[in-house]
DNA sequence: CCACGGATTGGCT
DNA sequence: GCCAATCCGTGGA
């Protein structure tokens, strides 16, 4: 059974709207990482979104640096960081130039290129079903599915390499919020966006 | 140069 | 449920 792609990608309009518009909006869209060989591609069930004005959690934060200058661009670009010594994650630039706000992709439902996000992930095949929902239910596991890395921060995700295709819009009764997960500053804003009762979620 | 903490994960109790 | 792994980015001396 091989799920069929939309075809139409979202251009810069739709990221240069503001943060909390975006984030939501992105759920449902179809994530998807091509190269040489491969097309890998996964449906976006789980975002959080953070702001460089006045969210303490966010990398973009009071300051400008090599790392997150990407963030401040102007919206349609990837930012790459690397955590814990072990696992990268991405997000999606948004808003206007200066702003610093992007959207971390935490958690895609695997559709396209399964195979591949498998053996990335594990380097053998599947041992359980278990394992299956496992795939790409966290930031890092997305990234070591999608083979994303350090490299691939501020690409261009109008261009070919990396991008989002438009899906119908996910209805509002089946969207949940939540405070975000896993920081220690800014802990109590509800930037945390996710579609309800999805098994790929990396939350409850 | 050195110290410290992190937008996580997976294994063990 | 708890906690170690692991190394890069950042900031201060």
């Amino acid at each position: 059974m091989k799920y069929k792609l939309p075809k139409k990608k979202l251009g810069k309009s739709f990221y240069k709207r503001e943060l909390l518009e975006v984030a939501p909006d992105l759920l449902g869209k179809i994530f998807v990482k091509t190269d040489k060989k491969n097309v890998l591609a996964g449906r976006i069930v789980e975002v959080e979104a953070y702001h460089g004005d006045f969210d303490e959690a966010a990398h973009s934060f009071g300051r400008k640096t090599k790392r997150t200058e990407i963030m401040f661009e102007a919206g349609g670009y990837l930012y790459v960081y690397f955590t814990y010594g072990a696992h990268y994650c991405c997000n999606v630039v948004t808003g206007k130039k200066g702003q610093g706000t992007a959207v971390l992709i935490r958690a895609v439902e695997p559709l396209t290129g399964i195979d591949i996000m498998i053996k990335n992930r594990f380097g053998r095949k599947l041992k359980s079903e278990k394992e299956k929902i496992n795939l790409t239910s966290g930031p890092g596991k997305i990234c070591k599915a999608f083979g994303i890395e350090k490299q691939h921060s501020g690409i261009d995700l109008t261009k070919n390499e990396i991008f989002i295709l438009d899906s119908q819009k996910v209805q509002n009764k089946e969207v949940g919020t939540s405070k975000r997960i896993g920081i220690s500053k800014s802990v109590d804003l509800p930037w945390r966006f996710f579609i309800k009762n999805n098994p790929y979620l990396s939350r409850k």
